[in-house]
DNA sequence: ATAAGGAGACTAGTATCCAAGTTTTGTCAA
DNA sequence: TTGACAAAACTTGGATACTAGTCTCCTTAT
């Protein structure tokens, strides 16, 4: 391995951050001042900067020259503007998927919605989400799109860490697998209106959650 | 106005740098020396660092430990990517706006569609380009997408900055102009798989220019 | 009591110094 | 001439001192 990059100060700090940021470790609003992490992490400023900007690039902070550095809360508009785009991804990589798609990839899907059905049955959430994890990737994987996969998963994060504010999560275990198996039945059908429709009909089901945490929370929205 | 955000140095050296990355004023694989920019600047390294960080989020720089940094090239996996997704969210920016779409939009697009006639038959190149953001930039706000037009920029941008290798550029206006019709009737008609195959013809012009681009400049590409 | 103003404790931006790793270059020996 | 090896001249990463703008709180005067 020539291009061994090695691993700096900085992308530590980073990774922490970035870390609770996203779980909500660190909440909206909360001033971050750069002396007083960099104390925390016995570290300069210099990386605690440099960690800072690539945050901001996320738009996870927002620094201000010489003002304090806050962590960013939510906005309808962009949260709305991450979904937009993650349906959007989606549905394309489904359009280019069912043009490749064979019975070999109907197996491997069928496989995994064999394990999600074991999983709600014997109660096992994590394992669950992992398969859902799992069950969006191989479509990616599978029409050949494996990169696209990454721009998805940054759209839904954004709106994961909006969701994480409300308790009631993944009681729709149910609900999501039925979804993916309308889904796994449009790709096997080969009709590309019939998989994007329960492809779009899946992505919705976040419309009344998003609308009930912005009435609940809407302090952390700016 | 309460929270003006003062103009840094650091500001300064990344637009610089960043507008001649993307013009190609600076190559792929060109090495950038902190000390030597800085010098050039008339600034200390800091501000360059904090640009060449800026840089490297955007994939324009490749910036390793100890080594020398360097103008990344392009790879033909990112810039399939970044023309997916602008398909896609191109695609379902027009799903969205032919729901809303009413005779007052048509009548923006075809006045819009009257002055890029006007400017090919002058031969005016500039305009016309001018003219074409317009058109595209109108879908996405008439059909109530602001936002989702900066990341179709972004986007485009990638693919921009390696279609500038291409001298051989918008010779094709011709085409261009009719696609445009195309995709206004489409969005009139209310038909949205006509409107969405017009906008799928149109983006695909670009795909022998960088086939070609690629066979010509593979040392550009990493 | 209240409002204006100033001192001091913050903030981030910049410059500079040092450390650690990499690449180049030049010398010396085979 | 060529190859190996060492030293010097790079590279970026991190730490620190200093500059300059912002905010807060307390004093003081009306």
């Amino acid at each position: 391995m020539d291009d061994f990059i090695r691993r700096t100060t900085t992308d530590a700090v980073y990774e922490t951050l970035h870390n609770e940021i996203v779980s909500l470790a660190i909440l909206p609003g909360q001033k971050l001042s750069e002396t007083e992490v960099a104390r925390r992490f016995g570290v300069s400023r210099q990386p605690v900067r440099n960690a800072f900007s690539k945050l901001e690039n996320e738009e996870l902070l927002l620094i201000r020259p010489q003002k304090v550095t806050i962590v960013r809360g939510f906005s309808m508009e962009r949260i709305a503007l991450a979904r937009l785009v993650r349906t959007a991804v989606e549905l394309e990589v489904v359009h280019r998927a069912i043009k490749i798609w064979d019975s070999e990839c109907d197996a491997k899907l069928a496989q995994n919605l064999a394990l999600q059905e074991t999983a709600i049955n014997n109660g096992d959430l994590s394992t669950f989400h992992a398969l859902d994890y799992d069950f969006h990737k191989l479509i990616y994987v599978l029409g050949g799109n494996p990169l696209a996969f990454e721009v998805m998963l940054d759209c839904k994060q954004k709106v994961d860490r909006l969701c994480l504010l409300s308790l009631e999560k993944s009681s729709e275990a149910n609900s999501i697998f039925k979804d993916h198996r309308d889904i796994a039945a449009g790709m096997s059908s080969g009709n590309v209106e019939k998989a994007q429709a329960s492809v779009r009909k899946h992505l919705s089901r976040l419309d009344k959650t998003i609308a009930f945490i912005h009435d609940k929370h809407p302090n952390y929205f700016e």
